[in-house]
DNA sequence: GGCGCATGCGGACTAGAGTCCGGTCATGGC
DNA sequence: GCCATGACCGGACTCTAGTCCGCATGCGCC
């Protein structure tokens, strides 16, 4: 269901960078020292993620089955069950160390997606790149989002763009941040982005634009009636 | 996948209400005359639909099998999803109907739901009013939209919930209509509204008038920086 | 270096969604 | 009223996600 990717690397998912924002993630972190992964099972978990890696890209997402994840990795099915909670979880885990760059531009990188720009502005160009980065990788962040129902909501990554767009708001002093934050993070959705993008056949450009423009509305500190 | 509920009453499905707001649904419609429905299919998919919203109200909708409502039905299988493309097919029939009189009050009612009211206000009814469907109808709702990706996007009813917003955001002279009306209806999926009443326990009334100020400011026709 | 045990392993098993196809029987034309 | 047609019926079948439990083994302790 979660995030379960135990192991070495999960050590740098402490992801309370020392940085200019304020806030602090609570992501599953793996307390080293208190329990070790054993070697048997750090190998067969970078065996079914590389396995799961060259299916995906081979066959698509869809067109691969547990079954076939596990035999490549040459591994049994509850092996791999007990470490990725279950597809989607597999798909968490795969996306986990790509969305660490933009995790990482957003927490130091230049502006405007980095510290140092107006909240409005930074919220926006939150929007366009995570949108530009569902994109590329649609078809996990689907099977990611869409595994098991609520699963969207669970990952630790998505704790950390929530967090992220409630902090944005709150600087920009825009009512309701929290609830706003949600409504912007639904939009940017798997299933909506590839309606958008692949039934509607909208241009992703333009979508970037319109989302910032949302964005930027829904900034605004106090709501206007005509 | 989709609404497939030929028979009789879809012929009620003809949204297009002699009403005030000018425009047009279109919805899978059956041409009564040119195709007939079977008396026995018709009996069957009566049976069916009575013995789906038996045991969904029994025992939850997670913990009821397509075999058993067939059983229940007295009906196999095949006959089953012959209708129902698949479990999601299933509950879009059942809300069909629950969906029709929320409908009825958009077109035909009373303000600020219904025409008369500034299409801002009506927006905001409209959200308060469809977020209160949803959390009645939730298990339901979250079976439709989630049986198959992008099954949300698919349905009669959203078509109709779309094109309403859309008709609105228009009137009130709001930039992107059509992506304004989407952000909304993203952030009133039946999953987002289970993780805020659920997961986050909060209170009916306060999210629906969070919701409904937000439709207020989307509804705004400029865009106001500070 | 050896021992005991917690941890991990893996494949057989279950369950439920959705498919298929041979048989049946309304329906509309004559 | 009878017949040809094709829509409809139903249950056996497939396919895949996810579970379970006895066995193996890495690890810390003596």
């Amino acid at each position: 269901m979660a995030t379960d990717v135990t192991g070495p690397e999960s050590v740098s998912s402490t992801r309370s960078v020392g940085c200019t924002t304020p806030y602090r993630v609570d992501l599953p972190v793996l307390h080293v020292g208190v329990v070790r992964e054993r070697a048997d099972a750090a190998r067969n978990r970078l065996r079914v993620l590389a396995a799961a890696e060259r299916l995906f890209a081979e066959r698509g997402v869809e067109g691969v089955t547990m079954d076939e994840v596990a035999a490549t990795a040459g591994v049994g099915k509850g092996t791999l069950y007990r470490r990725f909670v279950d597809k989607g979880g597999l798909a968490v885990a795969l996306l986990d160390e790509r969305e660490r760059d933009l995790q990482q531009r957003i927490l130091t990188g230049p502006p405007p997606l980095g510290p140092g720009a107006d909240p409005a502005d930074r919220l926006a160009a939150f929007v366009a790149d995570y949108l530009s980065f569902v994109d590329r990788q649609l078809d996990l962040v689907l099977l990611s989002e869409t595994a098991t129902p609520g699963a969207r909501l669970r990952t630790g990554a998505h704790a950390f763009w929530r967090q992220h767009c409630r902090y944005l708001l709150r600087e920009a002093r825009a009512p309701q941040p929290d609830l706003r934050a949600d409504l912007l993070l639904a939009s940017l959705a798997a299933d909506q982005v590839r309606h958008w993008l692949h039934d509607e056949h909208r241009n992703l450009d333009d979508l970037a634009v319109g989302l910032s423009a949302i964005a930027l509305v829904l900034a605004q500190p106090h709501p206007r009636r005509t």
